[in-house]
DNA sequence: ATCAAAGCTTACGTTAACGTAAAGGTAAAT
DNA sequence: ATTTACCTTTACGTTAACGTAAGCTTTGAT
């Protein structure tokens, strides 16, 4: 709510170093405001890093996730820019489909494996009587 | 259906180099068959191969696939590690489960973008008339 | 018989995404 | 005043997951 973060503020909330967020900056994924030295963190800025964070829980590589993040504040004006940008859209949904469609198979296939488990456990109690 | 595949057999199924699925058995992630030198693999071969890649699709490390694939053959036979094997499970579970949060919160906001992109069209086309 | 295709091993190279250490500046608290 | 707790930059180190090249063997096809 504040409207401004430090470096480490960001680094508690989500939970990463602060080496990681300066690495992001260096890959031009981020660019906060400096007080002097010192890094100030807007909420846009915030907004982006949980962006990006979100994408690399989903195994996206960091220039895959800048891409979409970047989506977010297009800045392109043209009309070829804008199909490029809703053709990439287009891509990233289709990859998210299928792995939602990955989770699903492999959520099944866990249920499946913990039910054999919770058979064989039955079996050893009966053993162990 | 014939049980037994060359290293480019699945290399071209699954679209990865001879070289990954050389790789993932020096990690002990595979292990099949050999006559002479030459590697045959069965359809478990295949199928555990299959797991691994949906694993790697989801973002996961070779260690954290391998660990799944493990699951489907357990192997293990007393109470302690069958118990093991299913908190194992649950964490994987967990992680599915967030990692399909991610996935609907991104297709809305994708929605949202592509929505924006469309109506901009429109007002680039109105320009050009 | 030889030639191309596919297989093998060994081994060095590469890249992304940070980790870690050194050396230093600033600001508040004791 | 000096300790504590941040912040900074620079720069070298690390690891996973392969890529790539060299050199050799095997095998099916012509």
């Amino acid at each position: 709510m504040t409207d401004h973060y430090s470096i480490s503020d960001l680094a508690k909330e989500f939970d990463v170093t602060t080496r990681t967020i300066r690495y992001y900056e260096d890959e031009g994924l981020l660019s906060p405001l400096r007080r002097g030295q010192t890094r100030i963190y807007s909420n846009r800025d915030r907004t982006r890093l949980k962006l990006i964070l979100r994408g690399r829980r989903l195994g996206l590589s960091l220039e895959e996730a800048g891409q979409i993040v970047n989506m977010y504040t297009p800045g392109s004006d043209n009309v070829e820019q804008l199909q490029a940008l809703i053709d990439k859209i287009e891509q990233h949904r289709h990859q998210l489909y299928r792995q939602r469609k990955d989770i699903e198979v492999m959520l099944k296939d866990l249920s499946e494996v913990e039910k054999i488990c919770r058979q064989a456990m039955v079996e050893k109690h009966k053993e162990n009587q």
